[in-house]
DNA sequence: CGGATCTCAGATACACTGACATAA
DNA sequence: CTTATGTCAGTGTATCTGAGATCC
């Protein structure tokens, strides 16, 4: 299957892992967003709410690090949680630039919430495998992230 | 794993398949967007061009229905082509409505060295598996994929 | 008429860049 | 002076929606 052959070009390229993860993950992106978008949330609602759930209240420089969320799309994000009364943003006494972000009780119902649509989410994901394929599949795609995870930590910071 | 515990939530939603999937993407598609742009074209491009070549000349909107780009992408994406010379547009005599596409030789050698580049991303991209592992993943993915596949054509076309 | 084709303008989600003011 | 923080405006990409003109 290196070179393909001149009449099998598209039946080639749809079987290369690129093509395949990437047009999954269109899949997965869509069940995602419908299944958190019914609720009024989208992706980076739901990773801030679980990273100021499990690091209690902190800086949004810090929220961005730990979610690895872009800083200027923290602020954006917070400022929609905010006016949902998910979260509080306050100034921190002890350091004037910082903004200190807490997670109010709804923030966490909420958090809960999407945490049980999200469980739904994988099933569907992963209807047609059998329990021990989608652990096979988690484990190989988990090693292929963590590979390229720290290729990209070499560059960036350290 | 159904249930995170307070004290492990990201590490819950990192070992989702959903995450997994679209994270791994993320990589996937930035080694295929250097890969392609390093020499000029993005994935649409290479995408036209391997149905082009296959299918021989059809219309814009055969082209999109083949290819699986949404129509008007493929008006802009062989409009660069069209400026490349790597495709012809010309109409169609027999039913006015059409433009016919047509790759040309230097489409095609474009093609075949788009080929040979992404044949090396795979190679990076699973760089961590074995030949059997990579197999197996190849396996998996494709058989969600034609899951989800077929889901979705279920309420689009027929 | 209904339907197909092509084109363009715009929206979305995610990610990133640059500039700036402020404060440590 | 340097660095960290927060904010805003803008870029880029893959995908999709909607409207309109044209033609079968």
């Amino acid at each position: 299957m290196e070179t393909p052959t001149d009449d099998s070009l598209t039946a080639w390229l749809t079987s290369q892992p690129s093509w395949l993860i990437n047009q999954t993950s269109r899949h997965a992106h869509r069940l995602v967003s419908e299944g958190l978008g019914s609720v009024g949330s989208r992706g980076y609602h739901y990773r801030l709410l679980m990273t100021l759930d499990e690091f209690g209240p902190v800086s949004q420089a810090d929220l961005g690090r730990r979610s690895g969320i872009h800083l200027s799309d923290v602020v954006a994000a917070v400022n929609e949680l905010v006016d949902r009364q998910l979260v509080e943003r306050a100034p921190d006494p002890a350091d004037r630039r910082r903004n200190v972000i807490t997670i109010t009780p709804a923030g966490r119902r909420e958090r809960r919430r999407l945490t049980k649509r999200l469980a739904q989410i994988q099933d569907e994901l992963l209807a047609p495998l059998a329990p021990d394929e989608r652990d096979q599949l988690t484990r190989l795609l988990t090693r292929v992230l963590d590979h390229h995870t720290r290729q990209s930590r070499l560059g960036n910071d350290a």
